[in-house]
RNA sequence: GGUUUCAUGGCCGAGUGGCUAGGCAGAGCUCUGCAAAAGCUCGUACAGCGGUUCGAAUCCGCUUGAAACCUCCA
């Protein structure tokens, strides 16, 4: 089998993965800063990091996950006065901050739980870690490379970049920076406007603080993810994950202040997942044309023509490498929707299927094709999770079970062996890898199965007498509920669930 | 203004030198009481202009257009 492939941002081309630990492999992924509800656009990175993971235990390698919560620490420039965004936003809605960041953190986890993706093996949040993060930044200072003004912290990027490579990830070059940057809150205190904020000094009125060996204040911008991730994974780790907007100046920071406290380069690859757009613009807060997970799920929003289910939004993201843009519209959604479904019909034919040869010759042709479609899979996840390709694939396979149910190909023409592949491949990379998951049956899947089967049997009967009112009646009014009848070849009646 | 990307058929999207994915939509056919589902068949696309090459969507140059980052952002 072929050797998994990562596209490394650090050096902007696809590198043979191997781990520090053999069999092991630590990865630190950017979470939510949970001050808002999560959009569209924050589903991308976490259903594509969920598909990295499970790619990697499914290749056998023991992975800890680690996704933090940002709750405090974070910064948005509002009236020019540097002020934290949780709190901001927790005196608008009277609440209290940690309230707040309870409320959102809920509803994130709920999306997460919906989108069916694994969980974190950890899940640290920056107020959870202010110790560490002040020990970190003592460090910096002690080393030289971070300084105080009137309690607040800045790390030297210039000291930095004299002797290090400041701008290795994003390919930035200092002297422009020091000539572009916009002027910002608290330029005046810093030696250079391209130094960042390891601590601030919280305003009188500021409600969340902590007090430090500078004073009351909170962490600053980029400070938690290198202080947790080195907690968690150890001062150099395998795989550094985020959206691709947090190149710069986020992980920019994070490399530099970690290199100076720990002496190393944090993370050996650095995977960035592309931007959702809609109308050709990235979907964001500050473009304020974003979509929330709410409002996908429950189709609440003037531009959704429909609702989609968290299952769709996962196809759809998967159906695109995770390095490309994609673009929202209605009917690319709607054209996921079609696929999953049929893709899901035709993973639960193949599961109720088993192969019955019967000592006839076996079409060569078409069991070397199945095969070659099936050894391909590995090859398109090992090409830099390649999703898009996974799915073609099985999107090709499609026709060939549906086939071997309908009789249009009988099952002695593949071998037992390619049968069995088929099967398990199906299962693998549909359900464990890329996660799809449709039992929206629940609990109460076998009484529901029983109502069905007595409503088939009456139709039945009703088609028996050639009752097609009644026959029709039932069909039609199952469909307006969600439940659509399959008439098979061979007489028989299936049903599967609508999905919306 | 600087940096970095991208431009594929009606729509969404794979794809780095020849074999020209896949999905959705559309057309025809088979099956069916009629449908649905399923199966079969049908589309020869790569922004424009040059260049390299036996051969380019794929490499190089220019032009045009779009985006991201440079500021919180997934």
């Amino acid at each position: 089998m072929s050797e998994l492939k990562i596209y490394n941002t650090l050096h902007r081309q696809k590198e043979t993965f191997t781990s520090i630990t053999p069999g092991h492999v630590g990865i630190y992924v950017c979470g939510p800063t949970v001050s808002g509800e999560s959009h569209l656009g924050h589903a991308r990175p976490y259903i594509t990091f969920d598909v990295v993971i499970r790619y990697l235990r499914y290749l056998g390698y023991k992975v800890r996950y680690v996704r933090n919560i940002t709750d405090a620490g974070h910064f948005e420039e509002e009236g020019r006065v540097a002020e934290d965004k949780v709190s901001t936003k927790a005196i608008l809605e009277k609440l209290e901050p940690m309230e707040l960041v309870q409320k959102y953190t809920n509803r994130y986890h709920w999306a997460m739980l919906q989108f069916n993706n694994v969980e974190p093996s950890i899940e640290p949040t920056a107020t959870g870690h202010i110790i560490e993060q002040i020990e970190m930044i003592k460090t910096i200072m002690e080393k030289g490379y971070a300084y105080e003004v009137d309690g607040s912290v800045y790390f030297d990027v210039k000291k930095y970049a004299a002797s290090h490579n400041y701008g290795i990830l994003s390919g930035r070059v200092l002297e422009d920076m020091l000539e572009t940057t916009r002027e910002l809150e608290g330029q005046d205190e810093k030696r250079n406007k391209v130094d960042f904020a390891l601590w601030k000094k919280a305003p009188p009125e500021h409600i969340m603080r902590w007090p430090s060996p500078w004073g009351e204040g909170f962490p600053g911008w980029h400070i938690e993810c290198s202080a947790m991730s080195a907690k968690y994974l150890g001062t150099q780790f395998d795989i550094h994950g985020g959206g691709m907007d947090l190149q710069f100046p986020h992980h920019e920071c994070e490399i530099a202040q970690s290199e100076i406290a720990h002496g190393d380069m944090m993370a050996r690859y650095w995977m960035h997942n592309n931007m959702i757009t809609i109308n050709g613009r990235k979907m964001g807060k500050s473009y304020n044309n974003t979509i929330t997970l709410t409002e996908m799920f429950s189709g609440n929003n003037p531009i959704l023509e429909k609702a989609y289910g968290p299952m769709v939004i996962r196809f759809f993201i998967l159906q695109t490498h995770y390095r490309s843009t994609l673009d929202f519209s209605n009917e690319a959604l709607q054209a996921a929707e079609k696929g999953l479904q049929r893709l899901w019909a035709t993973y639960e034919v193949l599961q109720k299927l088993s192969w019955s040869g019967n000592g006839q010759a076996i079409n060569e042709e078409l069991d070397k094709q199945v095969r070659q479609l099936l050894q391909e899979l590995p090859e398109f996840m090992n090409d830099d999770f390649n999703t898009a390709k996974v799915m073609a694939n099985l999107f090709e396979l499609a026709p060939i079970i549906n086939s071997l149910k309908g009789g249009q190909i009988k099952m002695h023409e593949i071998s037992e062996e390619t049968f069995q592949q088929l099967q398990a491949s199906w299962k693998t990379y549909l359900v464990d890898i890329l996660g799809v998951q449709m039992e929206v049956l629940g609990t109460d899947e076998d009484k529901l199965d029983g109502v069905l089967q007595m409503l088939i049997n009456m139709r039945k009967e009703a088609k028996a007498r050639k009752d097609y009112a009644t026959s029709d009646k039932i069909r039609n009014e199952l469909l307006s509920v969600g439940i659509q009848l399959k008439d098979e070849k061979d007489g028989t009646v299936s049903y599967s669930i609508v999905q919306d």
